[in-house]
DNA sequence: TTACATGCAAACCCTTTGCAATCGT
DNA sequence: ACGATTGCAAAGGGTTTGCATGTAA
């Protein structure tokens, strides 16, 4: 188990590092969101961020969040998923090992896996195309098949 | 290369079919629908497929067009894709044959490629997540390493 | 001081919905 | 005739934008 404090610390110097770069400022508000950002255990939406941290008393506006979270992003300790339609879905990334994702048609939760074959593919491919291939997104969709799982709705 | 008149027609075909068991109507907006997405060279999202059948003259509603569309993917005569944030791309699946998708960083253009290791990585991880894998979605986004590429922007 | 950030609400974009008018069956 | 389907425009949901206010540097 990863201490979320230190992670969240950890995060703080690395964007500070890029704000510096950038010439971007260190406000109340980008600190506080990483701090909560950082101690979440899935994956979130914007919407349910805002809330969040509404609900504990930071006045923080859903414009800010945008912006803070796309910033995470840029400096790549955040990562951005679009896993359904509508709202994204963004990760921490601070310790981030290229991973991909198996969504489950019974309950909706995400699991991660990795497999090193597909650099293979990319290899391959990005031979047979014309094209260097810098990144990849791979969701896997399927039914669970484990008895009594935690997840399965209804229980 | 397929002969587009003959592609529309076996889709009308199996659409029909598809129409007589779930006891929904024949209607021309449906047919003239499938007319022009089977004439189609590529993936289209709704607004542009709209405005090209109102430039051809047929007076049809977005309403229309999206219901139809989805009746065609629900039938398996279609695909729809959330390549980017907003709008989704439908594509024809006559011939369907499951394969991915590169996504081109330099013009945008969207190339396909099939690789059957990708069935192997899905029986890997299904077993080990405990999850019956029925479907994917891989999209490799990478540059251009093709000289005096057609689709490059600026020529 | 002065740009950059913030909060708020309005605007935006794509998609869905409600409803009266139409049209298959 | 009946109920599904249509076109239109309005509503919806997530995200972005404009602007006055606030604030780090």
């Amino acid at each position: 188990m990863i201490d979320k404090k230190a992670l969240a610390e950890q995060a703080k110097i690395e964007f500070e590092a890029y704000l510096k770069i950038k010439g971007l400022r260190k406000t109340a508000e980008r600190f506080s969101i990483i701090d909560e950002f950082f101690a979440l255990e899935e994956h979130v939406d914007v919407e349910s961020f805002y809330l969040m941290m509404r609900n504990r008393n930071y006045s923080i506006s859903r414009a800010t969040i945008y912006n803070t979270l796309d910033l995470l992003v840029e400096c790549g300790l955040a990562v951005k998923h679009q896993f359904r339609e509508k709202q994204a879905l963004y990760e921490q990334a601070l310790t981030y090992k290229h991973h991909d994702h198996l969504v489950c048609n019974t309950c909706g939760k995400i699991k991660e896996f990795s497999d090193e074959r597909i650099e293979a593919i990319k290899r391959t491919i990005g031979k047979e195309l014309g094209s260097n291939i810098r990144r990849h997104a791979l969701v896997f969709y399927g039914d669970c098949t484990i008895e009594n799982c935690e997840n399965k709705p209804g229980r």
